[in-house]
RNA sequence: GGGCGAGUGGUGAAAUGGCAGACACGGCGGACUUAAAAUCCGCUGCCGAGAGGCAUGUGGGUUCGAGUCCCACCUCGCCCACCA
């Protein structure tokens, strides 16, 4: 009769019957309403860890809560199969990315079912797959019909010695070069494909409608970065050349004694004097080959060379003299500055070291700044600036703004740290981007009805650093569809963000090859209820999908779904997001800093030391990567305890929005729970246990109380995805439980819904125990079919309640007085204790407070 | 330099402004066992023999009452970082 819980067996039994049943597969039914939910698709990488599940579990649980709630679920799974990775690992093997990928995705199919999950597979998407990135090329097409795909020059880092672009983790070191050949990396401006996002800045900046993680709106707006000031053109004194400028502080312009260029503005060469050319020339030419990180550092001496050249003051008509300094940056605003030493503190360090003049145009409330030895960059009054002089820094913004306007030069202005996204990659292994260059024609798109443009499986893989479309003829020549000529493929492919920017989209019809989506399907499905995933795509992936989902919209590819259903929210892609936490794992380290494998570590008490050597090691908690050494594959403990341990130890850790760490030796308390409810469900009762007579109504009436207070706890929990505390309140329940099971409770009809009630709040956390249970209690397939039970408010009653007594907010006593008193009777129950009375002695009650149900508070003076 | 988080037992943590430490891990003691494992029971914030006192990074404040709200500071973490 006493059976063992057989976690493996059980796993794969029900996984089976899952499978079989179909139970998981969801279509549309507008009888019933829909839940969507996503959890940020892998990369395929080869082998599934905790940290996968972390994200995977908690986000299933939900899913089958869901379900249970009445809510026809889709959950869906596929990989993000394009990228760097599986390219390298071409090179190595000299195998095509094609069959390193797919194999991972065999493997890691296998490892995701291992979870238990409930995905609907016949939607998997694959974004290696023709069948998918056909799309991708159809929505650069559409981009590019639209003018929202443009090509322009860009510098790129580029190696002389081997001629050929390389990607920023082929540069080495704070030298910059390049990992094959040592030669120094320099700049280059090179033909690449953008998408118009910054077209979208203003509305990508309305976050109004999402119920997203305060953190990443935050994160989102940041990037954005709008600020708002003005934008003028400054003219080179004695040339017809002029240069934008961009500021925050119009109202600081007559401060102005210098302006400076980027590096690598355009203007440079047409402007520097003869004298300073080769000087100007250098330090450009250096500045170039300093990667964006050295050039921020802010611990770097201010740098710069005079041009030699003047602009001229567009209010005073002054001569300002005209620098080249890397602390401009080409990629932000304009390239260039207009000066203001006395009120920035850059332009004040840069003013200091070439002495140039610093002129106070803001006088500061409390006069500080004055003396020029701080620069002031608060608000305050303007001084010393022409007709604006006495007006408050505020209104001075406006007006000079206003002021550049009517001069015909400029006017105010916004700008945005956005930048364009530049979505060529010089690789191989992405989505080829469908454009042809014909001599006679020019730049000519790929027909639609020539899609996909596939990618060549006979690729050669040599180390050129190169992507080896480049050099597949077949895949490089071709015709133009247009003139019937020779023509060139484009040989860049897209960044890999293009493709996870709509793939919630293809989802719901993943081989549908009409459009990206089946409108009918979309019209059910979208938008996307809960989307799952880890902080390190707050910025760049969600921005892009929003991006995309706007760009759909404007070109009407949603207007049927929100004719359809006007009431829901139809500018966001995810309208709500949720953002678990990270699992880390202990690494361990000598003291020359190698992380060592775990079978080198062991313990001399706490202490870890190397197995050999015995050195002491450090000990970190950091997050799982190859390189670390750290990564815990789920496998062994799969195989020891089953899937259900895993998930349930996951989300008991601690929140999910948290994180936490991966200690085995936490396992044990989870195992023991489940063996414990397999226990208390598969047994009819404790041998040695009394049972036998009458249960004693009150007895029952606890057990009662205990699992509609439980299941109300763990109800409001699953809403909240307080995971670590629902879990908390069933082992709770789970304790009280064993102990009605010694007595006569167990034969009643309390305890037979006590069982089955524990097993239905079990059944989103531990699928495969709980199906098995539930199968064993005599119930009808599957528990996961089952409607979430409703608690009743009557049965969770306290029939009397515990009154905490403080006097002056300390605690002196507990009184117990029935669920109802009123606070007359509670009052009356308080004065009459002994700790009461003795307290008030000689004293005075001036303050009686009573929180209802809870406590009393005597103030006593 | 800026922004956002977070600081609670030996550990992971819990706590709509109302009994701080639920639930676990670990530890200690006990039962069962020839023994061990597993299981079960009890204890386990600190000081104190006890009564009791002290405790949520530090210092202030608001409140009848603060881990929770406000201010300042310290420490750690993450992100952004010459953004004009």
């Amino acid at each position: 009769m006493a059976e063992r819980y057989d976690p493996k067996e059980i796993d794969e039994k029900w996984q089976k019957q899952w499978e079989e049943s179909g139970i998981y597969q969801a279509d549309e039914d507008p009888s019933r309403p829909k839940y969507y939910v996503v959890t940020m698709y892998p990369y395929p990488s080869g082998d599934l860890h905790v940290g996968h599940w972390y994200p995977i579990t908690p986000t299933d649980a939900r899913a089958r809560f869901m379900r249970m709630r009445g809510f026809n679920v889709l959950f869906p799974m596929g990989f993000d199969a394009f990228g760097l990775p599986a390219e390298n690992a071409a090179i190595r093997n000299n195998v095509h990315p094609k069959i390193w990928t797919y194999n991972n995705i065999r493997r890691m199919e296998k490892q995701l079912r291992m979870t238990g999950a409930s995905f609907d597979w016949r939607r998997e998407i694959i974004t290696c797959d023709p069948e998918y990135y056909r799309w991708n090329q159809w929505f650069f097409l559409k981009f590019y019909e639209q003018g929202l795909a443009y090509r322009k020059f860009a510098p790129v880092d580029w190696c002389p010695t081997c001629n050929t672009t390389l990607a920023r983790e082929q540069v080495l070191g704070t030298e910059r070069l390049c990992e094959r050949c040592n030669t120094a990396v320099i700049r280059k401006d090179l033909n690449q494909w953008y998408f118009r996002i910054t077209d979208y800045a203003e509305e990508l900046l309305d976050l109004s409608s999402l119920d997203w993680p305060e953190h990443v709106l935050t994160l989102q707006r940041n990037w954005i970065g709008k600020s708002e000031g003005a934008q003028f053109a400054f003219s080179v004194k004695d040339t017809e050349e002029k240069f934008e400028v961009f500021t925050t502080r119009p109202d600081t312009i007559f401060g102005v004694t210098f302006c400076v260029l980027a590096p690598e503005h355009p203007l440079v060469e047409r402007i520097v004097t003869p004298d300073r050319k080769a000087e100007v020339e250098a330090y450009a030419f250096q500045a170039t080959r300093q990667s964006e990180i050295e050039r921020l550092n802010t611990e770097k001496e201010r740098t710069g060379v005079f041009t030699g050249a003047y602009a001229v003051h567009p209010f005073t008509g002054e001569d300002v003299p005209i620098y080249v300094a890397d602390y401009v940056l080409m990629g932000y605003g304009t390239g260039a500055i207009m000066a203001v030493p006395a009120h920035d503190e850059r332009d004040f360090d840069f003013a200091k070291r070439q002495g140039v003049e610093i002129r106070v145009v803001i006088e500061a409330p409390d006069g500080e700044g004055q003396a020029l030895t701080t620069p002031y960059s608060g608000e305050g009054k303007m001084v010393n600036s022409g007709a604006f002089t006495g007006m408050p820094s505020r209104e001075g913004k406006a007006a000079v703004a206003a002021d550049l306007k009517a001069k015909g030069i400029g006017g105010p202005a916004v700008n945005y740290r956005l930048r364009d996204w530049l979505v060529s990659r010089q690789r191989m292994w992405g989505t080829p981007i469908p454009i042809l260059y014909c001599d006679q024609c020019g730049m000519v798109p790929v027909p639609e009805d020539q899609l996909p443009v596939v990618l060549p499986d006979d690729v050669d893989f040599k180390p050129t650093g190169e992507s080896p479309l480049r050099y597949h003829d077949g895949f490089r020549h071709t015709t133009c569809p247009k003139c019937g000529g020779p023509a060139e493929r484009e040989t860049d492919t897209m960044d890999t963000f293009v493709d996870s920017s709509w793939y919630t989209y293809r989802y719901l019809s993943p081989h549908h090859d009409a459009a990206p989506f089946d409108v009918l399907a979309g019209e059910y499905w979208l938008p996307v209820n809960l989307y799952t995933g880890g902080a390190e795509h707050a910025v760049m992936h969600l921005l892009y999908a929003r991006f995309f989902h706007k760009v759909m919209r404007d070109m009407g590819m949603l207007n049927a779904l929100m004719a359809v259903h006007p009431d829901r929210v139809w500018d966001e892609p995810f309208p709500t997001l949720f953002n678990q936490g990270t699992i880390t794992s202990f690494s361990y380290r000598d003291p020359s800093g190698r992380y060592l494998p775990y079978a080198e570590v062991e313990f001399e008490g706490e202490k870890p030391v190397h197995r050999d050597t015995r050195e002491p090691l450090t000990e970190a908690a950091e997050k799982m990567s190859k390189s670390k050494l750290n990564v815990v594959a789920p496998d062994e403990y799969v195989d020891r305890y089953g899937a259900d341990v895993v998930r349930l130890f996951l989300m008991f850790i601690g929140p999910w929005e948290q994180g936490g760490a991966w200690n085995p030796r936490g396992v044990e308390g989870i195992v023991r729970f489940l063996n414990r409810a397999w226990w208390l469900v598969t047994e009819p009762s404790e041998p040695g246990a009394n049972t036998t007579g009458e249960a004693d109504p009150a007895r029952v009436r606890d057990l009662q109380r205990a699992v509609h207070q439980t299941l109300r706890k763990v109800t409001g929990d699953f809403e909240r995805f307080s995971y670590n505390t629902a879990i908390a309140a069933l082992m709770e329940l789970s304790n009280a439980m064993q102990r009605a099971k010694q007595t006569p409770v167990v034969n009643t009809p309390a305890w037979q819904e006590a069982v089955e009630i524990f097993v239905l709040m079990l059944a989103p956390l531990a699928p495969h125990l709980a199906e098995e249970m539930w199968h064993r209690l005599g119930q009808p397939y599957s528990v996961h079919q089952q409607s979430w039970p409703q608690w009743s408010e009557e049965l969770a009653a306290e029939e009397s309640i515990e009154i905490v007594v403080q006097v002056n907010g300390k605690l002196l006593d507990r009184v117990r007085v029935p669920a109802y008193a009123t606070e007359a009777v509670v009052r009356e129950a308080v004065m009459e204790t002994e700790k009461v009375k003795k307290a008030l002695e000689g004293r005075q009650l001036r303050k009686f407070i009573y929180v209802p149900g809870r406590l009393v508070n005597l103030v006593i003076g």
